[in-house]
DNA sequence: TTAGGGTTAG
């Protein structure tokens, strides 16, 4: 371990510079108590030695110290004269045995008889308040104490500063620490692990080193705060100026340390350190082995988890505890190893470790990764002991999946109840806004979370980027990009991807260099968001150029999301053969995604054997993919083979499959107006099909000009009773033409594709009216500009 | 008689 020593001369060393070995200052209590005071007359009686206590009071004091608080009670109630320090003691046994009700209210009274508290008492008192949480009388507390003249003792203010930690309230930790007379290495501990409890990792590092500075030597608790501000920041190396630190202090061999390291080097991806670590542990205990555990599953090495298992058990004889559980979980769920999690899960409840908050929300969450929400919701609905960690897990498990509607009730229940949403709610519910809501209702939960103060973390405001990109306000998720104080990989991908959905490819290039320029490294997410908004705007040399340079200049191996936007790029120009061919040289094993792309691309370019090759291959993998069926179905209808078209239809039927109704949505001010094919019941219907009519004349003999569509029998305007003029967008852009502000580009919001007839008019109508029109699928946005679509007209 | 402790869920 000596190797990692040589990093103490590294420029960034800022404990080090602090270390030397003058011995820690001995703190004397600053101030005695309060002698003036009435209640403190018998204070000097109280502190006297065991030698001279009474039989009685020796007692109560072994009762105490044993932990029989009956006995300890009826001494108490047998004592003819109980003094402060009678009742001290009692509180004291009380506190140290749980019992945190009874102390305090066992403290209040004795305030209430007139029995005088001394500095001994409070320690207590406030260590119930805060295991009880309870704020409002710990702050009573506090103010009695500080009028009793007992706010400068040593060890009341150490008690203070661990309560309002506990509490999670920062500034009156600090407030006490900073009017400490004397603060010694307890006290500054405890305000290192408050920070530390209020995620605050870079304070509290400071405060470590400010610690050092002072000349006070750390004890191995000290570093263990250190050690896990240090892994917070995944910052390594300041985690191994610590290590080098603890090695000077010589706690190489304290297995707590020990431990600490090893969490600590997993946490900033140093597995290899981890390992070394836990090799040179001598005695592995139950929670050293959780640890590696742990560790193995964060930096992506789950089989070598359950190795750990296996050698825990046969070499250490070690039995499973619930953190190992816990533990195991990630693993299973990176292996996608179902049956392997729910062994766990049986194994759970035969140990008898359940309920178990934390073990549940693992359970919860593997469960979501899984996929297997109906077990996630019964897990959550079944647990009596619910914290917010719980609900974001709820939350976040809907939202990847996709149960947008479910994550929002769950979220509007959140905020009816008493837990107060934070960072990770925020971020988590997000996606759901960005797919479901309204950007009125966008704008009001930004509002809400600019209320918290939320906008400010950089997580919270790439989503709020994402949420209004994905919502059409291209404009104001701009904006939220420019005013980010702190800006990460992720807000660059996001941006990037924010003008891929748009269709401005250009834009996208322009940020991705301006990124580099900044000396921002890409990484495989930047190159899907480059990829996609090449593909989208139909940039194809670009976009070969930057898959190649991906490989090339980066070294990062295309996933299945990169090869996705290079089949729809190479399916923009046509070429199939090319296509086809492309799918049979990837590394990977094409997914349904792969083949539905080349399936989009057979469409546009009307071939229907290998459009039924693909939808063949997507339904062997996914066979309720309702897109698929309803695209080979209106392809079939294209050329006229309704025998085709039946039989999808009667497969449909069978399989309990229903197309999707297709409908858009247009906001004005107050609210969303909602149109399906040929709507009739909007108040406004009316006038939107007087509009339309007009539009309809102004571009000449719609029939002619609009039936770009390649195969086009006369049979099919019988057949389709769905005509494409009457078809939902159209409705919706009329609508937003005569309700909104002229200048003002119409936003139209689709939950299907538009179809081709309607992007030929959306073009035509934008050119008329001299209006922006701005359509959105589930995929991309299409503006429409002076009879010009952003798409290059392949969607 | 008086303070804090390594692994654990989003």
């Amino acid at each position: 371990m000596g190797a990692l020593c040589h990093y103490h001369h590294h420029n960034h060393t800022i404990f080090l510079s602090s270390i030397n070995n003058t011995p820690s200052i001995h703190h004397r209590r600053s101030k005695k108590p309060n002698t003036a005071f009435p209640h403190s007359h018998n204070h000097s009686r109280a502190s006297s030695s065991s030698s001279s206590l009474s039989p009685l009071t020796k007692a109560l004091l072994h009762a105490v110290s044993s932990g029989s608080m009956q006995h300890a009670l009826s001494l108490f109630d047998k004592m003819p004269h109980s003094n402060t320090f009678h009742w001290n003691l009692l509180i004291r046994g009380y506190t140290d045995n749980a019992f945190f009700l009874s102390a305090l209210n066992l403290y209040l009274t004795m305030r209430f008889q007139g029995v005088p508290t001394d500095h001994f008492t409070y320690p207590f008192v406030l260590k119930s308040c805060a295991a009880l949480l309870n704020f409002r009388e710990g702050e009573k507390v506090h103010g009695t104490l500080f009028k009793l003249g007992f706010a400068e003792d040593l060890y009341v203010c150490n008690a203070l500063i661990a309560m309002y930690a506990k509490f999670g309230h920062i500034a009156s930790a600090l407030r006490v620490f900073d009017e400490m007379p004397l603060p010694d290495l307890v006290s500054w501990n405890s305000l290192v692990g408050a920070y530390l409890m209020v995620q605050q990792y870079f304070t509290s590092l400071r405060l470590f080193s400010q610690m050092l500075q002072t000349g006070i030597r750390p004890n191995k608790f000290s570093l263990i705060n250190a050690l896990e501000a240090c892994s917070l920041c995944s910052y390594q190396l300041w985690g191994k100026e610590v290590h080098c630190y603890a090695l000077k202090l010589g706690f190489e061999s304290d297995i707590m340390i020990q431990t600490s390291l090893l969490d600590m080097y997993s946490k900033c991806r140093l597995l290899s350190y981890a390992e070394r670590i836990f090799d040179s542990i001598s005695s592995r205990n139950i929670v050293a082995w959780n640890a590696m555990i742990s560790a193995y599953a964060l930096n992506g090495q789950p089989i070598r988890a359950f190795d750990s298992l296996e050698r825990m058990l046969k070499d250490d004889k070690l039995a499973v505890d619930n953190v190992t559980l816990i533990n195991l979980l990630p693993s299973c769920a990176q292996l996608g190893a179902v049956l392997q999690g729910k062994a766990i899960h049986g194994l759970a409840i035969r140990k008898g470790f359940l309920p178990h908050l934390v073990l549940e929300t693992a359970l919860l969450d593997m469960y979501g990764e899984f996929g297997i929400l109906k077990l996630a919701e019964v897990i959550f609905d079944q647990m009596v002991d619910k914290n917010l960690i719980t609900w974001n897990a709820m939350i976040a498990a809907y939202v990847q999946n996709g149960w947008y509607r479910k994550a929002l009730k769950l979220f509007e229940e959140l905020l009816s109840g008493y837990l107060k949403p934070d960072t990770v709610t925020i971020a988590s519910i997000l996606p759901a806004f960005a797919n479901l809501a309204s950007l009125r209702e966008c704008r009001q939960i930004h509002g809400y979370i600019m209320k918290l103060q939320f906008h400010l973390n950089t997580f919270v405001s790439n989503s709020i980027m994402y949420m209004y990109a994905s919502c059409g306000d291209l404009v104001t998720a701009c904006r939220i990009f420019n005013e980010m104080a702190c800006r990460d990989i992720i807000s660059w991908n996001t941006i990037i991807m924010a003008y891929a959905i748009h269709g401005m490819g250009r834009r996208s290039i322009e940020l991705f260099s301006e990124m580099k320029r900044r000396g921002i490294q890409p990484n495989d997410s930047t190159f899907v968001s480059l990829l996609s908004s090449c593909s989208n705007s139909g940039l194809v040399n670009e976009g070969w150029a930057y898959y190649n340079s991906m490989k090339l200049d980066y070294g990062i191996e295309p996933k299945i999301e990169h090869y996705g936007c290079m089949l729809d790029l190479i399916g923009r120009t046509g070429n199939l053969d090319q296509a086809l061919s492309f799918i049979e040289e990837m590394a990977l094993l094409p997914t349904a995604c792969i083949w539905g792309s080349l399936l989009n691309a057979s469409r546009n370019k009307g071939n229907i054997e290998i459009a039924e090759l693909a939808a063949e291959r997507i339904l062997s993998i996914k066979h309720d993919n309702t897109g698929c069926y309803i695209l080979l179905s209106n392809m079939y209808a294209e050329v006229g083979r309704w025998e085709k078209v039946e039989q999808i239809k009667s497969i449909m039927k069978k399989k309990g499959l229903e197309k999707t109704q297709p409908c858009s949505t247009v906001e004005t001010n107050f609210r969303l107006h909602r149109f399906t094919n040929k709507e009739r019941s909007h108040a406004e219907s009316e006038m939107v099909y007087e509009v339309l009519d007009i539009i309809s004349r102004k571009m000449g003999h719609s029939k002619c000009i609009l039936s770009a569509t390649k195969f086009k029998p006369s049979e099919l305007a019988s057949k389709t009773a769905n005509s494409p003029e009457n078809h939902s967008v159209r409705l919706a852009i009329c609508f937003g033409l005569i309700s909104t502000r002229l200048g003002e580009p119409v936003l139209v919001r689709k939950n299907t594709r538009i179809c081709e007839d309607c992007h030929v008019a959306a073009k035509k109508i934008s050119q008329i009216t001299k209006r922006e029109i701005i359509v959105g699928d589930p995929k991309v946005f299409h503006h429409f500009r002076d009879g010009h679509c952003s798409c290059g007209d392949y969607w």
